[in-house]
DNA sequence: AAGCGGTGCAACCGCTTCTAT
DNA sequence: CATAGAAGCGGTTGCACCGCT
């Protein structure tokens, strides 16, 4: 049996980020596993990764989902079920784990509160719902988010020195 | 001011998928 | 083709924070 070496776990602290950082700005990303070792950081690769992609990666926007991003959210849930990365990669910036916690948090209680009105509505009322979120205006919306570029580091000048070790 | 409950978010866990050999 | 290790993914948990009483 091997002793696993002492990982930390937990929240991260703001050595640990400046540590993770500036090694992978150095060496770029090689291994999740085996770059912890040699950042200096007792943290599983899962963890180092989790941090990255969630929170230091560059082009992330963090806080306030705009009503388009809701709206879309909502669209690419309906049609595309919980697949956090496959929604992440459409909404530019968000990290799946913001989309599914955002998701989980609000809209989610939101769709359920709405399903509940919208049940015991009017069929007036219904028929109008209806009219705003048709079938085929859904699909329509999914072509258009499917046709959508993801930006690339090109379209990011400024932050140029992480284009060699981007995904 | 203190206690309490609700909320939101960061991070972990376990499983699946991908890739290299 | 089989296998092992790495990476990715989604569900879930734990805790800090905030507002209310």
């Amino acid at each position: 049996m091997v002793r696993q070496p002492y990982l930390k776990k937990g929240t991260w602290s703001h050595d640990e980020d400046q540590k993770l950082i500036a090694y992978i700005r150095k060496y770029g990303i090689w291994n999740w596993n085996e770059m912890p070792k040699f950042a200096g950081l007792q943290r599983s690769g899962k963890s180092c990764r989790l941090r990255w992609m969630n929170y230091l990666r560059p082009n992330i926007r963090r806080g306030n989902f705009s009503r388009e991003e809701e709206e879309t959210i909502i669209h690419l849930q309906k049609t595309l079920g919980n697949r956090w990365s496959a929604i992440a990669a459409r909404l530019p910036q968000r990290t799946d784990n913001d989309i599914k916690n955002y998701w989980n948090t609000r809209l989610k209680k939101r769709i359920m509160g709405e399903k509940k009105n919208s049940s015991s509505a009017t069929t007036e009322t219904k028929s109008s719902m209806e009219e705003n979120s048709s079938d085929a205006d859904s699909s329509m919306m999914v072509d258009i988010l499917l046709d959508y570029q993801i930006p690339t580091m090109d379209d990011f000048p400024e932050l140029a020195v992480y284009a060699t070790f981007s995904t």
